[in-house]
RNA sequence: GCCAGCGUAGCUCAGCGGCAGAGCAAUUCUUUCGUAAAGAAUAGGCCGUCGGUUCAAAUCCGACCGCUGGCUCCA
């Protein structure tokens, strides 16, 4: 690929000029990633404003003409040339390329005389190659060598990089429109949600209008559930400790759960999951095989202490609201309920034009301790749900070690307006925690059978959620989920009157008289910053034959309707989507 | 938690050792308006918090709190 050795060379150019500017650097590696490449460094302390200075030197530097040349080495002397210039990283990596006898050779590959580095290849054959309209510098960042947080942290400077100015171009703008779309810029001009100092970090208090989307959303959910014989419960947000010593999130997540301990001494656990609640619930009572699927829904807060440098907008909080439910069955029952299931994800995400993509997250082989249960459990549970995976005729990619502890995961990545993909749904198919908790069924033979228990959320965490939906949407909500729908517009105050009679009769929807002594250009401009879908103007015109000037949002001016006529139109649009 | 940057009016930001500033928003008055910003006046500040340097700190230094971008983590 092209483009790959287009941006592995700016990589090594960019290393290059930190080598001349920071003499004293430290060199850790330099891959191409997404629309460009980064190289780690030791040693460098810079900031963003620093950034110019070393574009400016990659450029002088590449400007020379300078060839890249690969040559083969002797492990031996990439090491001893490597210490003699004290690069701790490279003689690692050397070291981890597993050299099995003495004269294995190593790749060096060299830009010009002004850079030698331990590299594999795959570069343009000269500088001159290089499109030096089409890079940038993008941001410094820390990370920790080779992904560890035991090890030391290394100075990343991230860079774009294109094939052409204009791929460039137009990958700057789509970050600018993702900045304008940012959901905590939106979310504050909308005003759906705020934070608190003192109320805390990662914890987002949601206004009136927040709210009102968030239990449409849920709503939606619960109307999909409700038809598949799914029943609501709810759950304290406490529990004893030994419930999640039973279930093993005690032990996996301890530093992560927010606890308490009573004046008398107990130790409580804020709950940072909802499964071993609806467990007790499903364990208040023996079941006959008659009585399963057992199908319980919440949608509550759970609570994670997450690492502060984790936390972001509504994207990863502290108190999550999960639309979480459990499904109790037999064997011979997961494959329906999990198409079930599936049923309703596709028929929500249908609903925000937003397509799914399908991640089967399965267990990492060579790291058992990871995950509780024995194997047989998990080889059966991951090929149920490669099964189904298969008769639905969906394409998934498999993502091995990224399954939860106690089962393999059907995840659901989403693709929002800008191309942009977000994990959301997930069906979890379960055979451990049912076997901590000791769940069983009368069969029909009278003996016992164990329960499988499958975990799915639908919209995931309606913080999330709702972060993607502001962003996906530009904040434009579509009518029937917008927290406000019309706003009635006198053209002046005389019209006030009129305008409170039209909204009396239009209070089924979300509407708002904005009778505030401003201009009529005035209100307008504010209805289409604050997105309202649509603006009724009245005055003089609209009083005397009983109508409504209809401006909707984005579209301007769509003329005088009768306000039945509207209404009914609403109510239609509305009736659309649900 | 780690690395880097940033915290000045409700919001967006200027000021960067010597009296705390602008625009928008708010309030009051004027205006009564026809499809994206009417005019005037008024009010609004522990310059994130605590400590240090200095004759003097919003400004320099340190710690803490918070935010942003990464890294690590994510049931």
């Amino acid at each position: 690929m092209e483009i790959e050795y287009i941006r592995h060379s700016f990589a090594h150019v960019l290393a290059a000029a930190v080598k001349k500017l920071f003499p004293k650097a430290q060199f850790g590696i330099g891959p191409v990633i997404e629309n460009g490449f980064y190289y780690d460094f030791k040693n460098v302390k810079m900031a963003d404003q620093d950034m110019p200075k070393i574009e400016q030197e990659m450029r002088s530097i590449a400007s020379q003409n300078l060839a890249f040349k690969k040559e083969l080495w002797p492990a031996s002397k990439a090491t001893a040339h490597f210490k003699k210039l004290k690069q701790p990283f490279k003689l690692e990596l050397i070291k981890e390329l597993g050299m099995k006898d003495k004269k294995s050779k190593v790749g060096m590959v060299s830009t010009g005389d002004v850079f030698l580095d331990l590299c594999r290849g795959g570069h343009v054959k000269n500088t001159k190659e290089l499109p030096l309209d089409a890079f940038k510098l993008a941001k410094v960042a820390g990370a920790y060598w080779r992904g560890d947080e035991k090890n030391p942290m290394l100075t990343r400077i991230y860079g774009l990089a294109f094939a052409t100015r204009k791929e460039l171009d137009q990958h700057l703008h789509t970050l600018q429109e993702a900045e304008k779309r940012d959901h905590k810029k939106l979310g504050a001009e909308l005003d759906l949600f705020t934070f608190s100092e003192l109320v805390g970090p990662g914890l987002p208090l949601f206004t009136p209008k927040g709210t009102i989307v968030r239990d449409l959303l849920d709503d939606f959910v619960w109307s999909l559930r409700r038809k598949h014989g799914y029943q609501r419960v709810d759950i304290p947000h406490i529990a004893k400790k030994e419930l999640y010593e039973t279930s093993g999130h005690w032990d996996k997540f301890k530093n992560e759960l927010f606890r308490i301990t009573t004046r008398e001494g107990h130790e409580f656990v804020v709950k940072p999951m909802n499964c071993p609640h609806h467990i007790q619930i499903f364990n208040r009572r023996k079941w006959s095989f008659r009585d399963l699927p057992q199908r319980y829904a919440s949608t509550t807060k759970i609570y994670r202490d997450e690492q502060t440098g984790e936390l972001s907008g509504l994207t990863r909080v502290r108190s999550i609201t999960q639309d979480d439910a459990h499904v109790f069955c037999g064997m011979g029952q997961t494959e329906r309920e999990i198409k079930i299931i599936w049923e309703i994800i596709d028929t929500f995400y249908s609903a925000f034009n937003l397509s799914l993509k399908l991640r089967m997250s399965l267990r990492d082989p060579k790291k058992p301790k990871q995950y509780l249960g024995d194997k047989k459990n998990w080889d059966d549970a991951e090929t149920i749900l490669m099964k189904i995976a298969k008769e639905k005729n969906v394409a998934y990619v498999e993502a091995r070690g990224e399954a939860a502890f106690y089962g393999p995961k059907l995840d659901f990545m989403a693709t929002d307006s800008l191309g942009r993909q977000w994990q959301v749904a997930t069906i979890q198919l379960d055979l451990n925690m049912p076997k901590r908790f000791n769940l069983t069924f009368t069969n029909e033979q009278g003996g016992q059978s164990q329960i499988f228990m499958i975990h799915a959320a639908i919209m995931g965490a309606i913080e999330r959620f709702l972060s993607i939906l502001i962003e996906h949407y530009a904040g434009a909500f579509p009518l029937w989920l917008a927290p406000e729908q019309i706003w009635i517009v006198p053209v002046s105050d005389k019209w006030n009157g009129y305008a409170k009679s039209l909204a009396a009769k239009l209070n089924r929807f979300r509407v708002n008289i904005q009778d505030e002594n401003e201009t009529l250009g005035k209100k307008i401009r504010e209805g289409e910053m604050q997105k309202i879908p649509y603006l009724l103007i009245v005055g003089e015109k609209e009083q005397q034959t009983g109508t409504v000037s209809v401006r909707k949002r984005g579209k301007g001016n769509m003329g005088q309707m009768r306000l039945e006529e509207f209404s009914r139109k609403v109510a239609e649009e509305i009736q659309k989507y649900l």
